[in-house]
DNA sequence: GATATTTATCGTAATATTGCGATAATATTT
DNA sequence: AAATATTATCGCAATATTACGATAAATATC
Protein backbone atom coordinates (compact mmCIF):
# COMPACT_ATOMS: atom_id res chain seq x y z
CA UNK A 1 0.00 0.00 0.00
CA UNK A 2 2.66 2.55 0.38
CA UNK A 3 1.41 4.07 3.59
CA UNK A 4 2.75 3.20 6.75
CA UNK A 5 1.29 1.85 9.84
CA UNK A 6 2.48 3.85 12.51
CA UNK A 7 0.14 4.64 14.67
CA UNK A 8 0.33 0.61 15.77
CA UNK A 9 4.01 1.14 16.83
CA UNK A 10 5.15 2.46 20.28
CA UNK A 11 5.71 6.11 20.92
CA UNK A 12 9.54 5.65 21.11
CA UNK A 13 9.99 3.50 17.97
CA UNK A 14 8.16 6.43 16.00
CA UNK A 15 9.94 8.39 17.70
CA UNK A 16 13.46 7.23 16.59
CA UNK A 17 12.27 6.27 13.01
CA UNK A 18 10.98 9.85 12.88
CA UNK A 19 14.64 11.26 13.48
CA UNK A 20 16.02 7.79 11.25
CA UNK A 21 13.73 8.97 8.57
CA UNK A 22 15.25 12.94 8.29
CA UNK A 23 18.67 11.51 8.43
CA UNK A 24 18.02 9.06 5.96
CA UNK A 25 19.29 10.74 2.38
CA UNK A 26 22.88 11.74 2.41
CA UNK A 27 21.51 15.43 1.00
CA UNK A 28 19.87 16.25 4.38
CA UNK A 29 23.43 14.67 6.03
CA UNK A 30 25.06 16.91 4.61
CA UNK A 31 22.99 19.66 5.47
CA UNK A 32 22.74 19.30 8.91
CA UNK A 33 26.95 18.55 8.88
CA UNK A 34 27.13 22.25 7.56
CA UNK A 35 24.91 23.58 9.45
CA UNK A 36 26.12 22.13 12.96
CA UNK A 37 29.62 23.12 12.17
CA UNK A 38 29.08 26.50 11.83
CA UNK A 39 29.80 27.01 8.17
CA UNK A 40 27.02 28.54 6.72
CA UNK A 41 23.69 29.31 7.12
CA UNK A 42 22.05 30.58 4.19
CA UNK A 43 19.96 28.58 1.85
CA UNK A 44 21.76 29.85 -1.16
CA UNK A 45 25.63 28.21 0.14
CA UNK A 46 24.21 25.32 1.02
CA UNK A 47 23.01 25.11 -2.80
CA UNK A 48 26.43 25.73 -3.33
CA UNK A 49 28.12 23.42 -1.40
CA UNK A 50 25.39 20.47 -2.83
CA UNK A 51 25.35 18.76 -6.19
CA UNK A 52 21.41 19.22 -6.52
CA UNK A 53 19.11 22.25 -7.90
CA UNK A 54 17.79 25.29 -5.65
CA UNK A 55 14.24 23.71 -5.49
CA UNK A 56 15.28 20.32 -4.57
CA UNK A 57 17.51 21.68 -1.52
CA UNK A 58 14.76 24.65 -0.78
CA UNK A 59 12.34 20.59 -0.19
CA UNK A 60 15.14 19.09 1.84
CA UNK A 61 15.41 21.89 4.12
CA UNK A 62 11.86 22.08 4.34
CA UNK A 63 12.06 18.32 5.64
CA UNK A 64 14.42 18.62 7.88
CA UNK A 65 12.44 21.80 9.15
CA UNK A 66 9.41 19.42 9.42
CA UNK A 67 11.15 17.18 10.95
CA UNK A 68 11.80 19.76 13.71
CA UNK A 69 15.59 19.51 14.00
CA UNK A 70 16.36 22.80 12.33
CA UNK A 71 14.68 26.08 12.26
CA UNK A 72 14.45 28.88 9.19
CA UNK A 73 14.51 32.54 10.20
CA UNK A 74 13.92 35.08 7.27
CA UNK A 75 16.58 37.67 6.96
CA UNK A 76 15.78 40.42 4.68
CA UNK A 77 15.75 38.02 0.89
CA UNK A 78 17.58 35.13 2.26
CA UNK A 79 16.52 32.79 4.85
CA UNK A 80 18.94 31.78 7.52
CA UNK A 81 18.61 27.88 8.94
CA UNK A 82 19.98 26.70 11.98
CA UNK A 83 20.12 23.56 14.12
CA UNK A 84 17.64 23.62 16.46
CA UNK A 85 20.10 22.74 19.57
CA UNK A 86 17.12 21.37 22.04
CA UNK A 87 15.86 18.82 19.71
CA UNK A 88 19.31 18.17 17.94
CA UNK A 89 20.14 16.96 21.78
CA UNK A 90 16.94 15.10 21.92
CA UNK A 91 17.04 13.41 18.63
CA UNK A 92 20.64 12.34 19.58
CA UNK A 93 19.05 11.23 23.05
CA UNK A 94 16.52 8.90 21.20
CA UNK A 95 19.03 7.11 18.76
CA UNK A 96 21.60 6.64 21.52
CA UNK A 97 18.98 5.13 23.99
CA UNK A 98 17.85 2.95 21.26
CA UNK A 99 21.56 1.39 20.18
CA UNK A 100 22.38 1.56 24.74
CA UNK A 101 19.16 -0.36 25.28
CA UNK A 102 20.19 -4.03 26.93
CA UNK A 103 18.40 -6.37 28.37
CA UNK A 104 18.83 -9.19 31.04
CA UNK A 105 17.50 -12.39 30.05
CA UNK A 106 19.49 -13.51 27.20
CA UNK A 107 18.18 -16.15 24.56
CA UNK A 108 19.37 -19.55 23.91
CA UNK A 109 20.60 -18.93 20.56
CA UNK A 110 23.62 -16.62 18.63
CA UNK B 1 13.40 11.04 -10.81
CA UNK B 2 12.78 9.17 -7.49
CA UNK B 3 16.56 8.12 -7.66
CA UNK B 4 18.82 9.68 -5.35
CA UNK B 5 22.27 11.02 -6.23
CA UNK B 6 24.30 9.13 -3.28
CA UNK B 7 27.51 8.83 -5.29
CA UNK B 8 27.60 12.91 -4.94
CA UNK B 9 28.03 12.79 -1.86
CA UNK B 10 30.92 11.83 0.81
CA UNK B 11 31.56 8.27 2.07
CA UNK B 12 30.72 9.52 6.09
CA UNK B 13 27.19 10.98 5.04
CA UNK B 14 26.42 8.12 2.40
CA UNK B 15 27.51 5.78 6.02
CA UNK B 16 25.46 8.03 8.32
CA UNK B 17 22.08 8.01 5.73
CA UNK B 18 22.65 4.19 5.23
CA UNK B 19 22.07 3.18 8.83
CA UNK B 20 19.53 6.07 9.15
CA UNK B 21 17.38 4.71 6.73
CA UNK B 22 17.66 0.42 8.23
CA UNK B 23 15.74 2.76 10.98
CA UNK B 24 13.49 4.60 9.44
CA UNK B 25 10.62 2.55 9.69
CA UNK B 26 9.14 1.77 13.07
CA UNK B 27 8.86 -1.32 12.73
CA UNK B 28 12.01 -2.41 11.63
CA UNK B 29 12.74 -0.18 14.44
CA UNK B 30 10.61 -2.45 17.01
CA UNK B 31 12.44 -5.67 15.29
CA UNK B 32 16.04 -4.26 16.27
CA UNK B 33 14.40 -3.17 19.53
CA UNK B 34 13.50 -7.06 19.90
CA UNK B 35 16.25 -8.73 19.07
CA UNK B 36 18.59 -6.43 20.53
CA UNK B 37 16.80 -7.24 24.09
CA UNK B 38 17.36 -10.94 22.78
CA UNK B 39 13.69 -11.40 24.18
CA UNK B 40 13.16 -13.44 21.00
CA UNK B 41 15.33 -14.52 17.56
CA UNK B 42 12.69 -16.31 14.83
CA UNK B 43 10.87 -14.53 12.70
CA UNK B 44 7.64 -16.31 13.37
CA UNK B 45 8.20 -14.90 16.74
CA UNK B 46 8.58 -11.60 15.14
CA UNK B 47 5.75 -11.40 13.27
CA UNK B 48 3.21 -12.46 16.59
CA UNK B 49 4.88 -9.46 18.47
CA UNK B 50 3.86 -6.73 14.98
CA UNK B 51 0.98 -5.42 13.91
CA UNK B 52 2.33 -6.34 10.04
CA UNK B 53 1.59 -10.22 7.91
CA UNK B 54 4.09 -12.09 7.65
CA UNK B 55 5.57 -11.23 4.64
CA UNK B 56 5.59 -7.53 5.51
CA UNK B 57 8.00 -8.67 8.09
CA UNK B 58 10.14 -11.06 6.09
CA UNK B 59 10.29 -7.60 3.71
CA UNK B 60 11.75 -5.34 6.32
CA UNK B 61 13.94 -8.48 8.14
CA UNK B 62 15.48 -8.73 4.81
CA UNK B 63 15.97 -4.36 4.58
CA UNK B 64 17.58 -4.96 8.09
CA UNK B 65 19.71 -8.11 6.91
CA UNK B 66 20.98 -5.99 3.67
CA UNK B 67 21.56 -3.26 5.48
CA UNK B 68 23.92 -5.40 7.49
CA UNK B 69 22.46 -5.02 10.86
CA UNK B 70 21.29 -7.76 11.17
CA UNK B 71 22.21 -11.79 10.47
CA UNK B 72 19.81 -14.86 9.52
CA UNK B 73 21.02 -18.35 9.91
CA UNK B 74 18.68 -20.77 8.79
CA UNK B 75 18.11 -23.21 11.95
CA UNK B 76 15.89 -26.09 10.43
CA UNK B 77 12.15 -24.75 8.85
CA UNK B 78 13.11 -21.70 10.89
CA UNK B 79 15.14 -18.60 10.74
CA UNK B 80 17.30 -17.44 13.43
CA UNK B 81 17.77 -13.65 13.20
CA UNK B 82 20.44 -12.21 15.14
CA UNK B 83 22.09 -8.51 16.10
CA UNK B 84 25.11 -8.36 14.15
CA UNK B 85 27.51 -6.67 17.02
CA UNK B 86 29.89 -5.42 15.23
CA UNK B 87 28.27 -3.42 12.22
CA UNK B 88 25.50 -2.66 15.24
CA UNK B 89 28.50 -0.95 17.41
CA UNK B 90 29.51 0.85 13.95
CA UNK B 91 26.50 2.51 13.19
CA UNK B 92 26.04 3.18 16.55
CA UNK B 93 29.42 5.42 16.30
CA UNK B 94 28.35 6.70 13.03
CA UNK B 95 25.65 8.27 14.47
CA UNK B 96 27.27 9.22 17.22
CA UNK B 97 30.14 10.89 15.32
CA UNK B 98 27.77 12.56 13.13
CA UNK B 99 25.73 14.23 16.15
CA UNK B 100 29.29 15.37 18.15
CA UNK B 101 31.05 16.82 15.32
CA UNK B 102 31.07 20.59 16.30
CA UNK B 103 33.65 23.40 14.57
CA UNK B 104 35.65 26.12 16.00
CA UNK B 105 34.70 29.03 13.57
CA UNK B 106 31.70 30.01 14.62
CA UNK B 107 29.48 31.82 12.04
CA UNK B 108 27.84 35.13 13.12
CA UNK B 109 24.43 34.33 12.94
CA UNK B 110 22.09 32.06 15.47
C1' DG C 1 8.72 51.90 -9.86
C1' DA C 2 11.72 48.82 -12.52
C1' DT C 3 15.32 45.40 -11.84
C1' DA C 4 17.91 42.06 -9.62
C1' DT C 5 18.47 38.62 -5.89
C1' DT C 6 17.01 35.05 -3.11
C1' DT C 7 13.97 31.46 -1.64
C1' DA C 8 9.50 28.85 -1.80
C1' DT C 9 6.15 26.50 -4.26
C1' DC C 10 3.92 24.12 -8.18
C1' DG C 11 3.69 20.73 -11.60
C1' DT C 12 5.54 16.76 -13.43
C1' DA C 13 8.12 12.47 -14.05
C1' DA C 14 10.80 8.59 -12.45
C1' DT C 15 11.72 5.58 -8.94
C1' DA C 16 11.23 3.67 -4.15
C1' DT C 17 8.67 2.08 -0.25
C1' DT C 18 5.07 -0.23 2.16
C1' DG C 19 1.82 -3.77 2.50
C1' DC C 20 -0.65 -7.98 1.57
C1' DG C 21 -2.27 -12.38 -0.41
C1' DA C 22 -0.81 -16.21 -2.91
C1' DT C 23 2.53 -19.31 -3.69
C1' DA C 24 7.04 -21.41 -3.73
C1' DA C 25 10.80 -23.36 -1.14
C1' DT C 26 12.75 -25.74 2.70
C1' DA C 27 12.89 -28.77 6.43
C1' DT C 28 10.53 -31.52 9.89
C1' DT C 29 7.23 -34.92 11.34
C1' DT C 30 4.03 -38.55 10.74
C1' DA D 1 6.03 -40.19 0.60
C1' DA D 2 2.42 -37.24 2.50
C1' DA D 3 1.30 -33.77 5.58
C1' DT D 4 2.74 -29.94 8.36
C1' DA D 5 5.29 -25.86 9.72
C1' DT D 6 8.06 -22.03 8.73
C1' DT D 7 10.03 -18.55 5.92
C1' DA D 8 11.06 -16.34 1.35
C1' DT D 9 9.60 -14.59 -2.84
C1' DC D 10 6.38 -12.94 -6.47
C1' DG D 11 2.97 -9.96 -8.21
C1' DC D 12 0.31 -6.24 -7.51
C1' DA D 13 -1.62 -1.77 -5.80
C1' DA D 14 -1.30 2.47 -3.20
C1' DT D 15 1.43 5.94 -1.61
C1' DA D 16 5.93 8.38 -0.80
C1' DT D 17 10.30 10.19 -2.19
C1' DT D 18 13.56 12.44 -5.11
C1' DA D 19 14.61 15.63 -8.53
C1' DC D 20 14.19 19.42 -11.68
C1' DG D 21 12.49 23.40 -14.37
C1' DA D 22 9.36 27.04 -14.28
C1' DT D 23 7.30 30.36 -11.80
C1' DA D 24 5.74 32.97 -7.90
C1' DA D 25 6.76 35.70 -3.78
C1' DA D 26 9.45 38.71 -1.06
C1' DT D 27 12.91 42.00 -0.41
C1' DA D 28 16.67 44.89 -1.68
C1' DT D 29 18.87 48.01 -4.98
C1' DC D 30 19.12 51.13 -8.75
Amino acid sequence: MGISKSEEFSVKDNRVSKVAKALSHPARVAILRLLHSKKTCVCGFIVDELPLSQSTVSQHLKELKASGLIKGEIEGPRTCYCIDEKDWEAAKNYLNDFFEAKSENTKGCC
